[in-house]
Formats: C-alpha cells, structure tokens, sequence
DNA sequence: GACGACGACTTGGAGTCCCAACTTTACCAA
DNA sequence: TTGGTAAAGTTGGGACTCCAAGTCGTCGTC
C-alpha cells in the first residue's frame, strides 16, 4: 500500500521525480514552503522535512532568504578539481594538475605508536615512529588531510619538505637512500562521517562525508611507511589508473 | 562567539564527544527526547533535531519504542567483510575472500548511450551499447550494484554468466576473442548520498553513503567497457594492490 | 515458575505558531 | 536614470502539542 505512508515522502517523491525528468531543470526555484502546505495540502512541517530530505540527498540547496533550488549538475557529480593519482605515475598525486596551484603545512614529531599503527607498521605497540601531519590547500582553501608513520628507525633524522604533493618521491629517495626500495603500495578506501577536527579544519559544511585512504608503502613483506588522507566526498575523485602486466 | 550559534548545535556537540571519547560506549543508550529537553533546558524541537543530526552522522540509532543507542564500532568502522580487489590480481574482485559465498543476478540488454556513457566510451551520444546489470549478493543481502557498459559492436552476442564476481576474467577472454587486449583500468571513486532506487535495492538505513566507484577498461586508448559500481560505504572497503615497477 | 495484561515510556510523523536574518522587488525621490 | 528605502516573501532555528505504534518492565493470576 502506498496509502499509508508519510506525506512528506509524497512531497519528496514527486518534487525528486520532476527534477530527474528535467521538468525542474537545474537552476529551477522550487516551491516554497507555504506554496508547498497549499500545493499539498499538507502542513509546514511536512513541508519543510520533504525540503530537508531533498536538500540532504544533494537534489536542492536552500538559500536562506531566497528560496530552494535544484543543484547544478556540476556539483551534484562534481568534475575532478584535483587530479588525485596520475597516468605516468601510478598512485603518485599531483594537485596541479586542473590548473590549481597546491600549498601545505606539515610538521613531524616522533611519538609511539598506537595500536593501529603499530599493525599497520607490523611494530610494537608504543614502538617510537615519526608522524607528518599535512594539510594541504587549494586556492587556500583545505582540500585534504594527510597522516603519514613511519618507523622512527627508518632515519627520517631531519624532516624536510615534500616535493610531491604526496611525498612519495620524497619517500622514495628517502627510502633508497637507507637502502630501502618500496616494491608496491596498498591502499584500502573507505567513507565516513567526520570527525569533528576534521570537520573544522577541511571547513565541512554539515551532512557531507570524506574519503578516507589508508595506505602504505612496502618494501617486499615490510611496510616502510604508512598514511591516512582524508579529503571531502563532495569535491573530490580519487582516480586510480594501473596498467595491466598481465 | 560560541554563545550565537543553534542551541541544538550544543546538544549534538556534547554528546558526538561522549561518543567519540567512549564516554558512551557502542550499545549505550542515548537519553531520551524528554530527558534531553530537561537536561539541556531546551524545547523538543532542538532535542529532536539534535537526535535527527547524530542518526544522520550514523553514530547513533533509533529504534522506536525504545530508544536511541550508540551505533556499534563494527558498522561505524567495519573491517572489510569483502575483499574487494586481490593481491595476486590487482584490480580483480573475489568476495568469496573471507568466508562469505557471493550470489548474483544479472541481466543484460542492448539501449543507446546516455551522453555520460558515451562520453566514457567515446562514442556518439545514443549509439547501441550493451548494458548489464549486476546486482551481488553476501549472505542473501545485497551488497553492490553494478552497471556495465560496452560498445555493441564489441560482440556481447549471448550473454553469459560472468565467471569472477566482477567478471574481469569474462570480459578479457571475451576481448581477446575479437582480438583486443586490455591494456589497462582506470577508477574514480568517489562518494555521495544513494538515490532512492540505490537505498532500496542495497536495503540502505538513512544516512549511510555509498562509494560510487567508475572503472574503465582501456585497450591502448580505447575505452572498450566502462563500469559504475555502487557499495555501501559503512560496510565497504576498497583494496587497491599495485606492484612500483619503476 | 510461567504467562499474560497493562501501563509507562519512547520514537517518528504531523500540525501550528513565532521569530531573526536575509533576498527580492517594487516604488518613490532626487 | 539612478539611488535608497520599505514591504513582502523565504529560509532556518525554535517551542509546544497531539497521536500512532512499538518496547519493556511490573504485577497479578494460574
């Protein structure tokens, strides 16, 4: 029965149905809240939640004073603004790519590791390791967080700035300069809801999630270094481009 | 100023920092809209927005009758219950990986390319393309969708069961039947909210994410099939393997 | 001890009203 | 024509209320 569900679903279902039909194009107002109690028949509240469900499910934005609108395409599937992984060097990034010049802050210290990194690391926990944090910025604004561990005793004596977005020519030369040659890298991708610091220092606005990239460097069975990067789910694209050797 | 800002904002941030610093541990129960408006002197309209927030970050739920209860760590960070790319296969998908037996359905039917699949494939706008649809099964439920598109005139005669999960095998020996070898693959992932048809094909609760994942098989530099696969984002990792041949 | 009924409590849907802050438009004066 | 202002409309936050449906513990009966 379709008869006894909530009436603001009905309010949803038909506004979601006339904007993916294009009968509300992009750009369209859509009725406001006392248009739509009339229009439906229904109350303010119900109302105003269909507008709140649409607005969440990234359909509209409301423009406070002015009214609701149906979202651009462009932001509804957002175009790559940083071009995370790169054809000539698989899993490297290079954020200038799309014509926007990166900038990042970073500071290291060496602490003991917790228990996910110490697994991740296949160390001890509490076992000393050289944390980086990154924040790295386009046109000033934050567009990603970076984490990185490595084992202290990996000679990371002086930090020094990265060269690639990512470090990971930085790491390479670093690492082949101990001896160490990274054979692959492994990354697992997931989403979620941020965490408050994140929230804060990535300017997130409410009911938008962040990719979350673990991923570390090996050399052989040996993980040399590992990360966390967290970077907005609206505005990014994480894009992943391997050859097959096969 | 933190005086101005929505006194909802005050209930929603007090008990996030319960959660997240384990004062209130996975299972325990959230007070009550009611207890709530009496212990943070607010109406019931903040104490249920409030409430509405934190379902909605998917760090509690609400279970009518009874309560709201602070969501479970493995769903908030699940480990991954399918490996979804493999090591000796980078890119390959094995969802028996992990001790869950994986089912399908699929069906498969010839329509013209919408201007997205064909701007993948680098066709025409409304030239015949052969689409599939998959939709995967873990213990009965479902767990990822996926669409699959390739150019009609690469032969998809008889459509036949994929013989991997992702069916990467299939469509190689397929290719190199008509004498094209798949050179590489190529992701964007990204996340979003579902659309209603996903929510109800996954069995999604309000306020989980997907991970949309776009995959293109590239021989040289033809695109010869392009994919969108779509998976929950609170009980999906993505694994990605990749050997440095530099 | 087992079982069932009942009442207290909880969520989620829905309605109505009020207000501050903001946008848009229309209109009037210089 | 231009500039400024006032009015009307809109969003977003908030308070209060009512109700249906569901959970759960208590208490009395068998």
């Amino acid at each position: 029965m379709t008869g006894n569900d909530p009436v603001y679903l009905r309010v949803v279902e038909e506004l979601r149905a006339q904007i993916v039909d294009g009968t509300l194009p992009p750009g369209a107002p859509i009725p406001s809240r006392a248009q739509l109690t009339q229009r439906f028949r229904v109350g303010e509240t119900a109302a105003r939640h269909a507008l709140r469900v649409l607005a969440a499910e990234g359909l509209i934005i409301g423009k406070v004073g002015s009214g609701h609108y149906v979202r651009e395409k462009s932001v509804l599937y957002p175009l790559q603004r940083c071009r995370y992984v790169d054809h000539d060097a698989p899993f490297a990034a290079d954020m200038q790519a799309g014509g926007h010049r990166a900038t990042w802050d970073w500071r290291s210290e060496t602490i003991k590791a917790m228990r996910d990194v110490a697994r991740r690391l296949r160390l001890e926990e509490g076992d000393p390791v050289t944390r980086t944090r990154y924040v790295f910025r386009t046109e000033g604004k934050p567009m990603q967080l970076a984490t990185s561990y490595e084992p202290a005793d990996l000679g990371r004596g002086q930090s020094f700035p990265e060269e690639g977005t990512n470090g990971r020519k930085s790491l390479v030369a670093r690492m082949s300069a101990v001896g160490i040659k990274i054979t692959d890298i492994r990354e697992s991708v997931h989403t979620r809801v941020p965490q408050p610091t994140e929230s804060d220092l990535l300017d997130l606005p409410t009911g938008v999630h962040i990719l979350h990239v673990e991923r570390t460097h090996w050399s052989g069975d040996r993980p040399v270094e590992t990360s966390d990067i967290v970077v907005p789910g609206d505005r990014f694209r994480l894009v992943y481009s391997v050859p097959l050797g096969a």
